[in-house]
Parts: structure tokens; C-alpha cells; sequence
DNA sequence: GAGATATTAGGACAGGCGTCCTATGCGGTG
DNA sequence: CACCGCATAGGACGCCTGTCCTAATATCTC
């Protein structure tokens, strides 16, 4: 805490109100207060309003990084990890309700305003992807692996969307309870792989 | 065309900026010159930016419900509308790959701004729960028609907002055919029902 | 055609924004 | 103690925003 640089307390400030406002409804006047430094000495830390969301985005895509890292350390079943990821929305239900989900929100944001962080922004969605076909792939459908990578976002994607809308605690478990349900098919050993892959194997592919 | 009035062009051009650009980023000139008008001529019409807002949320939810209408109209079966449902994020592919839902996107907006019509804007989402849960429940799933309702709803906002992050049409039509082919559990006659009934039941609703 | 009403145009206003500039304070080094 | 570079403060700037006001113009009624 005490150790950490102003820089620092200006991105993670920028960072939580981003969140919490959206970037573009965030000014600079509030990230000052937040902060307790003046306007002006922002410019000393970065050249631009555009210069803290990088480094926002930067932090974020440290962050998640680094998390991911934890879970491969943590857990050596693929299955595991990717219940890990489901398990996002539960642990984080409390923000979600409130904010969102941090990446879709600031992503769609950042497409409206034309804004040229998109791509950046997008990172962490491809971060995530990457790391979920990995699992999959470990799991033995190399093949299915991005699909089934992207199946799993889009459900964490829409259950944060939901979430947020109707601020529903029981929503949420119910969808993650589905999605542990759906994993089972792709988690277990080669019998319930098999039995995943004859399940819907014929039509996904055509 | 020409027989609309100039409020309603203005709703129009609204609506589609809203869409494109965000309610924030979209300014009273932007609309103003894509309706051909000038900026003070606005509050004879409307009293306030708000004022076009609620306007614009309001055709959109008239719209909607004019739409689920005909499709009431058109398809008898439940489990057809609900496909009909389903099928949206595919014939809106362009627009949601381009700016997402513009349900979601804008009920996410208004919620960082602390918009008092947000209330308004999720309105558009429990149109679309309670008439997925009427279909439910006259496919005969009756106790649990809301969760059905909210696992479709779910679905098409993890697609759309993926679908608008990595632009892949591909996405969209493998996580619509997954969808059909979930839904097949629960659309078919009292055999399909039964099964579908078991398949998860257990767990579901515990 | 005259008058009343409905509609439009365009500028003025105050406030907030991101940005920039300059002066001031602080902390370690010769 | 003098110095120098890092860090900060606070105000000035030009711009854009939503809002409001007033004058001009269409449109309709009798």
C-alpha cells in the first residue's frame, strides 16, 4: 500500500471507476479526487486521458494473467481450471450485479466511442479464449477446442449481462450449475468424452 | 416516409445514433444534422435529452412487442416462436457484429451513468423473460418457465456481445445451432418432455 | 387575404471537459 | 548551504455540451 507509486493509485482508481462509470463518464476531476492529487499533475504521470485507459487495460490484462497462472499452478485437471473460470460469476456476483462484467462492458464501450484501445481491450477476451482452448485441448477435443472455448465466455458473457440487468443472486447459480452440468460431458474420463462427442458431434461441424 | 412528423424522424435518428455511438457520446448536433434540423428547434419537441431517450425506449419497446405479436400470430407451435427467438442474433448478425445488442448495450450504459430511465430500458428485457416464459410454460414446463426463459435470454446476450468483440459469424450460427438442439429437449411431445425433465430436473431445482 | 397557431432557425448562455503552462515545494547530492 | 531534478499544485485556454430565448417562417382557419 505504502509502497505503491502515485502512478499507481491513478490506475487503479482509473480502473475501478471505469468500471463502476463507464470510461467516457469518467473525468478527469474525479479520478483527481479519488486520487487526491491535483488536475494538472496528471500530465506528469500521462500524457493523456487515452494513456491511463492503456495502462488500465495493461493492468487488467496483468491482472488476469497472473490469475490464470495461480489456477494453473493451483490445479492440474483442465476441468478444474475451466470450473474455475465458471466459477467467476459466482465469486465476483456481488460487482457483477452492480457493474457488469469489467471486460464486455468496457469493450462495447470502447466500440461505440470509436475509440482506438478497442483492440487492446479485446486482449483480454482473446486472453481468456486462448487459455480456455488450451484447456479443452488438454481435455482431448482438439479439434472442438475453440468452440467449446467460446461457449464457455459467451456463458459467462451472458450471465454477467443478465446478472447486471436484474440483479438476480438465484440466476446466477442456476447458470453456473447448468454449465458445471453441460462440462461434465467434456470433463470426465474417455467414456463421457465419447458420449460428449456422439451427443452433438454430428450436427456442430456440418 | 413522408408521412411521418418531424418527432418521429427525430426518435429515429435517435435511436439509431443511440445505437451506434452510445446515448453519451451521441451529441444534440449529431442528431440534430442527421435529422436536418436545427439544434434549437429540438425543445419543441422534446423538453430534454432524457426527454428523447425515454421517447426512443419507448418505440423500441413498442416495436418489440409489436414483433413478438406477429410472431404470435404467424407461428402457433411454442417451441416455434421460441426459435424464432433464438434466431435474431443470426438476422441482426450484421448490426450485432458491428454494435452488439442494443438491448444489453444500452441497459449497461444507462446503469454506469446512473440514468433514472434505466428502469425503462430494462423493461425491454422483461417483455422479452415474461413472453419466452409464457412459451415455457405452454410447452408445458410450467414450473420451471422463468429459469428456461432467462437460460434463452442469456444465451443471446453471450453471443451478441461476443459476436460484437471478435466479429465471427461462425460463432454465432454453432452457438444457434447448439441452442436448437437444447431446446429440442424441451419442444417435442410428452416423450421429448419427459426426457428433458429428467435429463436435468434432478439438479436443477434443488 | 388576414390573423392565429404551429413549427423552425440560430444565436446566447453557463458549465464541464481534456489539455497545457508555469510556479512552487520536496529530497537527496556535491 | 547550494543545487538540481523529481513531483505537485492550480489556474488559463479553447472547445463542446445541453439548455434556453427570441425572432422569423410555415400552415391552417375563417
Amino acid at each position: 500500500m505504502g509502497a505503491e507509486t502515485t502512478r499507481d493509485h491513478i490506475v487503479e482508481a482509473a480502473d475501478r471507476l471505469f468500471y463502476h462509470q463507464g470510461y467516457e463518464h469518467t473525468s478527469f476531476a474525479a479520478i483527481a479526487e479519488a486520487v487526491r492529487i491535483s488536475r494538472g499533475n496528471f500530465y506528469y504521470h500521462f500524457k493523456s486521458k487515452d494513456d491511463i485507459l492503456r495502462a488500465v487495460i495493461a493492468a487488467r490484462l496483468e491482472s488476469r494473467r497472473r490469475m490464470l497462472r495461480e489456477w494453473e499452478a493451483e490445479e492440474a485437471d483442465p476441468a478444474g481450471r475451466i470450473r474455475r473460470f465458471v466459477e467467476i460469476v459466482v465469486t465476483n456476483r456481488a460487482d457483477i450485479q452492480d457493474y457488469g462484467c469489467p471486460v464486455g462492458t468496457l469493450t462495447t464501450e470502447l466500440a461505440k466511442l470509436g475509440h482506438p484501445a478497442l483492440g487492446e481491450a479485446g486482449e483480454v477476451f482473446t486472453l481468456f479464449r486462448t487459455w480456455l482452448r488450451e484447456q479443452f485441448t488438454r481435455l482431448g477435443h482438439r479439434e472442438r477446442a475453440d468452440e467449446l472455448a467460446m461457449h464457455v465466455l459467451a456463458f459467462s458473457q451472458g450471465v454477467a449481462t443478465l446478472a447486471h440487468a436484474f440483479r438476480e443472486e438465484d440466476f446466477i447459480r442456476r447458470e453456473v450449475r447448468r454449465m458445471h452440468d453441460w462440462l461434465g460431458a467434456y470433463s470426465a474420463g474417455t467414456g463421457a468424452v465419447a458420449a460428449a462427442a456422439h451427443e452433438d458431434g454430428g450436427r456442430a461441424d456440418a
